[in-house]
DNA sequence: ACGGAAAAAGACAGATATGATTGTCTTTTT
DNA sequence: AAAAAGACAATCATATCTGTCTTTTTCCGT
């Protein structure tokens, strides 16, 4: 997609104009809809064609609609990007707060939990972004916080659900070495430098990791 | 780079020429020198520009060479991508034997050796060429040989450097554990998803589990 | 029903990468 | 020394993506 540097020209029609009054009204309904179909297509194909072959006539081709309906929606790719991004990242944490609603609440749960949402597309797509932002200063002004917020909510939702941990010198660890684990292992599979026999092996280790480390059985 | 399909036309100047009474001219020794700047500095715009962005202008850039002068070696930027990706392999494969040569063989040591690989430019252009594999069906028909023999090839020296795991159950898991952790913290480094206090903990933590594993320790 | 704004489609120009061709100079061979 | 081959440079033609602009269609509000 190659992000072009956010010119400041054309005042962007959309952000200027009065959000309050368009909210309910059926074309902003409807515009709401073609934007999100926008950023899914724009999600699938990073996925299907990874970033940097996800050019904005694939996405509108994906969508279903012409360029210059993407255009007068998003206004270039950049924006587009921008949009997908920002979704994926309230997606993959509202998947993560989802799960942490349930009744039951093991340590382990959080390994199953986790390891399911990197099965999912935005993972794949998530990890995309993070490649190409390495070398993309733009993409990387996006990306950072994002992920900066998501490993801070990530370590905070894990505090609540499990009190116990609160002040052990290991939770850190902890929380550190199943993301790696488990995301390495994600990415490992998809670009086919791992055995997926390996992988429930490895998931169960890291559940006796975890219990190892824990307070109630170490103090 | 965009790999183009290999088309079978133009039966290849090259391979065709018998390479024996060849290789001390000057000329030859010259050729080799030049193939041998511009794949590294293929590698090297790998690293700075990442795959999609390494482009065949680049590349002779980077090699000080016209862009004449690279496709006369490599005819295009399929074969160039090719020979930088055996030549990263075989680096790979160089270096892991030559640590294996040292004296000192503590199993332990294959964590800070394997980690010091990690950190090289090498291993950001191999992955690079990992995640643009996944969607690029002829670059991963080249990459996926070369994954799995240095799987083997990694597990192989590993088994030899320690004849004590031999027939260990625990022997694989170690392996995929060390792997999959190592690496997985190399790119959640480079991709901003890792805070970089947390390695050595990470590092020292491994070689506890990986103390543990072993059979000495516990059967 | 009708005027008009939003939505969608399509056309156009600039930039860039690639493949292919041609030309020149140097080295090797005979 | 002449001929052949190799190394390298420069240029052209093609394709594609991007951003911008213009035109058509849809459909909401009065």
């Amino acid at each position: 997609m190659a992000l072009s540097r956010t010119r400041a020209a054309r005042p962007a029609p959309r952000p200027a104009r009065p959000a309050a009054d368009r909210t309910r009204t059926l074309q902003a309904a409807k515009a709401a809809q073609t934007r999100a179909r926008l950023i899914d297509a724009t999600v699938r194909c990073l996925v299907k064609y990874g970033y940097a072959q996800t050019t904005t006539p694939k996405v509108a081709e994906e969508a279903g609609l012409s360029r210059g309906a993407m255009v007068h929606h998003f206004e270039n790719g950049s924006a587009l990007i921008k949009a997908a991004i920002t979704e994926l990242h309230e997606k993959r944490l509202r998947a993560f707060r989802r799960a942490a609603d349930r009744p039951e609440h093991e340590v382990t749960d959080l390994v199953e939990t986790y390891w399911r949402q990197l099965q999912k597309p935005a993972f794949i797509a998530f990890h995309e972004l993070a490649v190409a932002a390495r070398t993309d200063a733009d993409l990387a002004s996006i990306l950072s916080p994002l992920q900066d917020e998501f490993r801070e909510k990530f370590n905070a939702q894990a505090e609540a659900l499990f009190p116990e941990w609160l002040g052990s010198k290991n939770f850190a660890l902890a929380m550190t070495l199943s993301q790696t684990i488990l995301e390495g292992m994600a990415i490992s599979l998809q670009t086919g430098g791992m055995d997926q026999a390996q992988v429930d092996p490895m998931l169960r280790h890291l559940e006796q990791q975890i219990l190892s480390l824990a307070p109630s059985s170490k103090g």
